[in-house]
DNA sequence: ACGTGTCATGTTATAATATCACGTTCGGAC
DNA sequence: GTCCGAACGTGATATTATAACATGACACGT
């Protein structure tokens, strides 16, 4: 039959997900830096990635599952979280251990420049530490990675003196963002008003 | 029948689980805090937190589930959730996010002026703020509260900057405790930063 | 005593997250 | 080509957590 015909073709899949150019081009560098690690982006660990890096908020690994379905494939839950465990051993993306859920190291986020080394003061690739920080948004979800490197030193500092060999750590601010703790608070007890409770 | 008439005046339950005098000592306190702060700790809250004071390691809500099944009755998942709900919110115990997995709160744990509230550097209870600091070993799971206050103080005033609403924070560094490391490193006297390129 | 409200608990079922075990395929080294 | 190890597919299952609804225990006002 002709569909039999056209998979013996395309080898093992339709094209997957579609990335924006933006995203491509961070997919890129993830590549690069993959490269060079000895280690290799393949397509279903890119494709994992993009929509990691496409999404707004941290993603579950059953969202993921969802998303990499076409009519051809239906892909069993270890095909993401291989992909995901990958992807953090490879410093490409964070696990959010309140949300169970990931988000892209800002290090893929922020622009070009990407792969001067020393511009990482949080990814501390010398040492192994896959480390940061976030602030997490209880009602939104919305996930915002911050970088202060004095808390990881002031970490560190305690370790040595316990005699604990710190591998890395996770700092999980929970709380409201900005723009939702302005929408939750239409009239508090604040003696000044707030105004600007602008909608989203 | 004897059955029921003897139900009837042991009306709950048999006695639980028997706790040592250190043990009831700290539940004692927790009661009190408790009280002080309106609320009530349950034969049944006061069984679990019981258990999780005296475990060396962080508890999972189903080994508390199988710890407090007796031949008469058959606990379900919720029952100790909301226990652990309850001790949560009032500070008794913290949650391990990267184990799923309970610890009592140090505040419980050392000695009996515990009742002082200014003795808390760490329990901001003025602002709410129910947060700690963990230690976690990943070879033998034991986990050490540290109670760093410039941590916190740093996060704090990130979050102001960037006008975030701080509820709380989980902190919690992976590593291996001093007794582990030792292990785990036979005779490792080199210098140069050891290839530890794939142990988990 | 009687309803009534509230907090705590019991009970059944199911959702959501994660891993195991085992077989097959793919890509590169030789 | 042959071989090997990494990557992937697949089915089953383990682990963690919650929804939804019913019951019990107790205080309080009448």
């Amino acid at each position: 039959m002709d569909h039999d015909f056209c998979r013996a073709h395309c080898t093992a899949r339709m094209t997957p997900t579609e990335f924006s150019p933006a995203t491509r081009a961070q997919l890129d560098r993830a590549d690069a830096l993959c490269t060079e690690q000895g280690a290799r982006l393949t397509q279903q660990r890119r494709e994992i990635l993009g929509l990691i890096l496409d999404a707004k908020t941290p993603v579950g690994a059953y969202d993921l599952l969802e998303k990499i379905k076409t009519p051809d494939r239906r892909p069993a839950p270890p095909t993401v979280y291989r992909a995901l465990d990958f992807l953090l051993e490879h410093g490409l993306i964070h696990r959010i251990e309140r949300l169970s859920a990931f988000v892209p190291c800002t290090h893929l986020l922020h622009d070009a420049h990407a792969h001067n080394p020393d511009h990482c003061h949080n990814h501390d690739h010398e040492t192994c530490l896959h480390t940061a920080q976030f602030l997490i948004c209880k009602s939104c979800k919305s996930v915002t990675e911050i970088a202060e490197s004095s808390v990881l030193t002031t970490l560190r500092s305690i370790c040595r003196e316990q005699k604990f060999a710190m591998q890395s750590a996770s700092i999980e601010v929970i709380g409201l963002c900005a723009t939702c703790a302005a929408k939750e608070r239409p009239a508090s007890n604040a003696p000044r008003k707030q105004a600007t409770s602008s909608p989203s």
